[in-house]
DNA sequence: TTGTATGCGTTATCAA
DNA sequence: TTGATAACGCATACAA
């Protein structure tokens, strides 16, 4: 009764695991087995079955494999931030090859989002099956959501410190606070931050390194100043308006991004302020571009690659098991003494 | 005959179109029609369905759709270059800002391949319906599979010049030869480059341009340096290695990556020689840095936010027209004179 | 204009 | 150990 007239375009015909089995003469259901490395089948017939897959090219579709799995078998990379802000900053693309080593090895998809509007589609639409977020920030619309979602999700850097989520972060705080401690440990007594925006979670825990430290080893207070973002430009604009309204300076600035470093530098060259010899600078994350600048910065290192691996391992962990984890790692920063620093004029 | 037994478990129930359907008193095929805008349904059924999606806060299954469409809707973003490389380089930030926003206001989701195990992995699972290539190298072993793939893509960034794919570049030659030019201007004779890898389809093109520009101006021949990477260090290597071995040094360089400029700029103040007035330097791409150096590196720029977003819309064009779009679009580039440039000495 | 039925490519349940 | 057959969530040709 059924009318089949099949159109047998000239097209290219994609082969599914129908032909494979028509070809290695067994049931989709027996393709399907050998696919998924179901033991329960035939080690004659697996290689029947095998053989004919190789023969015709055949490749497993995707997503029609996870439909019936109730599953994508993708994950997400998510940020709000904008391009130059993420992508042109090395500490991501070191974060970058933490994960992607890590899907390498693992049956996941990245997928990527730029904008809130891309992230809200991949997650209403049930196109992934968890979610890491990077660059967060305080006021970030989508936040609330994906805290009372039901989506697997991971937030790289820093976040609040009470949260349901599981956190990897880099340790801003001791970062910092080391880096204090080592203008204080070579004679600084009158040492300044100079901090990205409130907005940031990163500032904060900037802010409560810095303090903490100035707090343990006595020394005085002396402000410090705001950038707008992380960038050379806010470095330089931050420098600039604070020494132009006549304000003091101290001895040496801890700067809580490489790239506002060199906008710092570069107006203090502006100014005729001599670094080291008037002013000591310490940067932060290490760049590789810190180390060829004239004079090399001193920055604070931290290896981030682990921290992209890990966040990425246990995404794949909940998503897989169908358990929440909930923790907060830290990565340890160290400073990297170069050229910007030096002990006090007198 | 039906033996229909629901395992009605407690956990969150997704809800299908079916659900939809029967709430609004239509069928799944009348909800699916005001899911696709369909004008073929009558006005007041498609207040109902609508309002009957919003209550059950309805989300359309992204692959499930998909799926007969034998489409993916996803779109794929593929590099094999490494993260330092690729992401480190503010140069792709732009490029990714245009894909981005275009990407926002098309259906799309974007898919990312860091590595060709990755890539292979999309292509082969029908995964993605396009695919970008950016930073492509001649030796990368995927090359030849792509072309003669039958899935659209793009290339971003040079390609060797006859070809059938479709690519988006930067001027790169016209952009070499019009600093040379510049130079040449300011009355330089003895002009070298310092390029990139040989494997790199860019680092042809810059020599074409070079060449051709020296040439034409009938300027003395000095020959060049070759870095292995495009970072600081291969730049500063480069000089090094170039310089201790007593070789002549020609009174400017134009350097293909301001990463390999900073390394130069580094190796030159190591050595005492003194930028402008030794040696002028024009780097390559402007990155954000580049005017916060000391001094600010001259070098040349390109706005090219609009060739990623151009090299995505073509995509897309191709893979929704279903058709071959073979074009070749260069975007201009021009010298922005700063602080490694002046006049030679004598 | 709307509904029915079928198919998209695969997994999974149940018999055999 | 294998094979029908029913999902998976949706789109669409065809019928009504």
């Amino acid at each position: 009764m059924k009318k089949q007239v099949k159109k047998k375009t000239s097209a290219k015909i994609p082969v599914g695991i129908v032909h494979v089995a028509k070809k290695a003469g067994v049931s989709p259901a027996t393709v399907s087995r050998v696919l998924n490395d179901n033991p329960t089948v035939d080690p004659k017939i697996r290689e029947i079955v095998k053989a004919a897959i190789a023969e015709l090219n055949y490749r497993p579709h995707f997503a029609a494999r996870n439909l019936p799995k109730g599953q994508t078998g993708n994950l997400a990379l998510v940020t709000a931030r904008s391009s130059p802000v993420i992508f042109a900053n090395p500490f991501f693309s070191k974060v970058f090859e933490g994960i992607g080593s890590v899907l390498d090895e693992s049956p996941f998809n990245l997928m990527l989002s730029l904008t809130p509007s891309q992230m809200r589609r991949l997650m209403d639409s049930r196109t992934v099956d968890g979610i890491i977020l990077i660059a967060v920030r305080e006021n970030d619309p989508y936040l609330e959501e994906v805290e009372e979602m039901e989506l697997p999700s991971v937030v790289i850097g820093a976040y609040r410190r009470i949260s349901q989520m599981t956190v990897f972060c880099p340790d801003y705080e001791g970062g910092v606070a080391s880096a204090v401690k080592f203008l204080a440990g070579i004679g600084h007594r009158r040492i300044g931050l100079l901090d990205g925006p409130p907005d940031s979670y990163k500032s904060g825990e900037d802010r409560r390194g810095f303090e903490e430290a100035i707090r343990q080893l006595d020394l005085e207070e002396v402000g410090s100043l705001t950038a707008e973002e992380f960038l050379e430009r806010d470095g330089f604009l931050a420098f600039c308006s604070h020494f132009s309204e006549g304000k003091p300076l101290p001895t040496a600035y801890v700067v809580s991004s490489d790239h506002l470093a060199i906008g710092l530098l570069k107006a203090t060259g502006d100014f005729g302020i001599k670094v080291p010899e008037d002013l000591s600078i310490v940067g932060f994350g290490d760049i590789p571009i810190a180390e060829h600048l004239q004079p090399p910065l001193t920055s604070i290192h931290g290896d981030l690659v682990e921290m992209g691996a890990e966040a990425a391992r246990t995404l794949i962990q909940m998503v897989e098991g169908r358990k929440k984890i909930i923790k907060r790692v830290v990565y340890p920063m160290q400073v990297v003494e170069r050229g910007t620093t030096a002990p006090p004029k007198a």
